[in-house]
DNA sequence: ATTAATATGAAACTCATTATCAACTTGGGC
DNA sequence: GCCCAAGTTGATAATGAGTTTCATATTAAT
């Protein structure tokens, strides 16, 4: 769990834009990295303010916008219109199951289904570049 | 295409909340129903100003929010941010695919991929209230 | 250490949508 | 048709997530 990986992702994305390292950015990737949960930019924000008070919302966003480009975030848009962000790097591509009382979200994943959407798009002579599919319920503990 | 069965179902509504009938609300009814597109709220505010130029941009969004309400609406919630609006009574349920350079909408339905969700959500133990489904990608006439 | 380029935090701004409110309609009772 | 309580309207202010601006602070190459 030292994202090696993911830290040398960050800092050649960051060369490679000629880009500079700061003490903000590692400790939000830090954070970021820290949880696979889908976290929302205040969310992060909280998180971050433990360990540094005097950072700013603006940074927050500003950094989680650099680790989508970089490749090591995935910027999800759910009904609620609150952007949250996930891990990308070596997390293969799912879709989720969201519970609407609670908020818990469960990944999914159905090769069948993205077959089906591939055949869909063909079939209107449609080039497919991405989707969005999510499932609203409640869940197990939430249904009662 | 006179709309009788929307324009009871309206009337009914109007009647069962016991609010008011108006000459705006008539005229925003008539042009949401008269088009199949999907359209926003701007939109439908420029084409409701020509006949009504003193009208509200205020307006627009009350008496959509009283057609979905009411059940003659599904409010469409796409990638760009902007609300569309789309006629709901008599339209079975479809998702959407969405051209990204020229904005072209296809109304798409698929029974498997329906049936794929309530079967992934059944195996989480959700209970599925709803889904959102949609294909982006280039048309036809905008890949080359 | 110098310095040019980049990053930061605070605050202003954006944009779609909603809330507020005074003035205006609507419609049921007379 | 007139009254009038209740509902509606348009203008404008407010909202809220996210972005931009800008003066100041940090970074990193020399
Ligand atoms: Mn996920
Ligand atoms: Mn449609
Ligand atoms: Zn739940
Ligand atoms: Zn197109």
């Amino acid at each position: 769990m030292s994202f090696q990986k993911e830290k040398a992702i960050f800092t050649e994305y960051i060369r490679s834009k000629n880009l500079k390292h700061s003490e903000q950015r590692q400790l939000i990737m830090d954070v970021f990295l820290k949880t696979e949960k889908h976290l929302t930019a205040e969310e992060l924000y909280e998180m971050v303010k433990k360990k540094n008070p005097s950072i700013g919302y603006a940074t927050i966003y500003r950094t989680m916008k650099l680790l989508t480009e970089a490749g090591l975030c995935r910027e999800l848009h759910v009904v609620d219109g609150v952007t949250r962000y996930e891990h990308l790097y070596n997390h293969k591509h799912h879709d989720h199951l969201i519970c609407t009382k609670c908020g818990k979200f469960v990944e999914i994943e159905s090769p069948r289904i993205e077959e089906l959407q591939e055949k869909i798009a063909k079939k209107h002579g449609f080039i497919l570049t991405r989707h969005r599919l999510e499932l609203y319920g409640l869940c197990k503990s939430c249904k009662n």
